[in-house]
DNA sequence: TCCAAAATCAATCATAATCATTCATAAGCA
DNA sequence: TGCTTATGAATGATTATGATTGATTTTGGA
């Protein structure tokens, strides 16, 4: 394996994974410890990533997420399983939207090889998507620093542009009562904007965001297909008004 | 098998596979290491591939993360220089269009502090205008990997919306009679639409864009004022011509 | 809290792979 | 034929690699 591949290959990895150990990266590229270490040194210094005891994380960008912090790997795992789960609803050949957000980001890795056409206002699904080698469009606009995502006008006028077979939706709330909720006006407007676009859209939350009941609205329950990973009491007494959830199995 | 079909052969195995191996290429074209090494240096030196340690890569990558490699800091030196100067252009508050492009990339640094709003199509630009706190709008479309710009209808459309004080575009020949050109006329409508939305538009070139001709026609020199760092003959000729063409003082 | 075991680290060295260069030969062309 | 260009082999120099060493950090139990 070529030491540039190699390069290639331990960020293609953590951009998936957020952190990589060195052990695991001796096993899949078949190099020494030692040239594993090489790598990672020249990695970081050229500011790509950072390395940690043990292994390395994304630098910078990952402040951009909602910072997962050292021993939280399990919400990401539960992410990654929200994730492979809602990608097994797209078909070969459909056209998708994916909302910009850290569990849609999650799904990219499991969207090759579909012959997809992507559309999305995330800047850092872009790259990912992008690296997957999947045909992608970004709708462009006002991008908020902190998330990313881009809003506003245009963002509204650039996704009448398009027809999506399937559109799925990250969420900070959700409630039998109030719907779809997230902090922020301007994206709960673009993902409106999206859904209605869409024949079929799903939202997806972890266990955390059940019951729970954010600033702006997006829509009712109904109107799309809930995708959880954990049936706690709260969420059986969501199950039961609404029978359109879908939950993991873990 | 011919120099020429060697070279070709070579390009295609790079689009495949983004990377190739000396050792792979000697297998499969049956020339000799010599050869290889040979036809790796020209493909290198007409800008085609980056050589790496065993082998090439496609040298586009490399374009979308700002680290020019190592040998080509002459080259940065001089793109910085020219995007100093043409920052100097911009005033207070102005609506800025900053087209996707290295030199463009370049001017960022300078920017800060002006109070603008700026308008691109780079997704490399986005990320670097946001780090220095300027309001920053993408255009979105469809994303060419290589560069990581913006292009096609949506792109155009998304331009309309849209009335800037300055503009400034990367090109890859200017010559006085065939005008301003780059290589793709996709990134060619994107700029000239740009350029018909602004009051006062910049071409930016380096020394080596003299005289040059590429595939497709932005606009006419007078259209543009041009700022190039050096004034060879080839360049005087230019200017005694046009007299709009702005040149860095060495 | 402290200590010992295990894991990880930086540094070094010898080896293997790759590099640029040279030179002699072969192939193309007028 | 005489000239130019492309090729392949050989050379010493340079670079990447993997194994080893002892130092450092983390871990887990008393």
């Amino acid at each position: 394996m070529l030491t540039n591949e190699r390069h290639l290959f331990i960020m293609q990895l953590l951009e998936e994974k957020q952190t990589v150990k060195i052990q695991e990266l001796v096993e899949s590229t078949g190099a020494s410890e030692s040239t594993i270490r090489r790598d990672l040194v020249d990695l970081e210094q050229s500011g790509k990533l950072e390395r940690v005891f043990g292994g390395a994380t994304l630098t910078g960008k990952n402040l951009l997420e909602p910072s997962i912090s050292d021993k939280s790997t399990q919400l990401l795992d539960e992410k990654i399983k929200i994730a492979k789960f809602a990608a097994s609803f797209v078909q070969q050949g459909d056209s998708v939207y994916l909302d910009a957000g850290t569990t849609t980001f999650q799904m990219i890795p499991f969207l090759k090889d579909k012959d997809l056409v992507v559309v999305t206002n995330g800047l850092t699904l872009v790259e990912a998507l992008n690296n997957q080698g999947i045909t992608t469009y970004l709708t462009g606009g006002l991008m908020k620093p902190r998330t990313g995502a881009f809003v506003g006008s245009q963002t509204i006028q650039a996704l009448q542009n398009y027809r999506f077979d399937v559109c799925f939706l990250g969420i900070n709330g959700f409630h039998p009562k109030y719907g779809y909720t997230t902090p922020d006006p301007e994206e709960a407007a673009v993902k409106q904007m999206a859904s209605s676009l869409s024949r079929k859209t799903f939202a997806l939350a972890d266990h955390s965001k059940i019951n729970k009941i954010s600033f702006a609205k997006i829509m009712d329950l109904e109107r799309a297909t809930l995708i959880v990973d954990e049936i706690s009491k709260d969420a059986n007494a969501v199950l039961e008004k609404k029978t359109i959830v879908k939950v993991v199995k873990p």
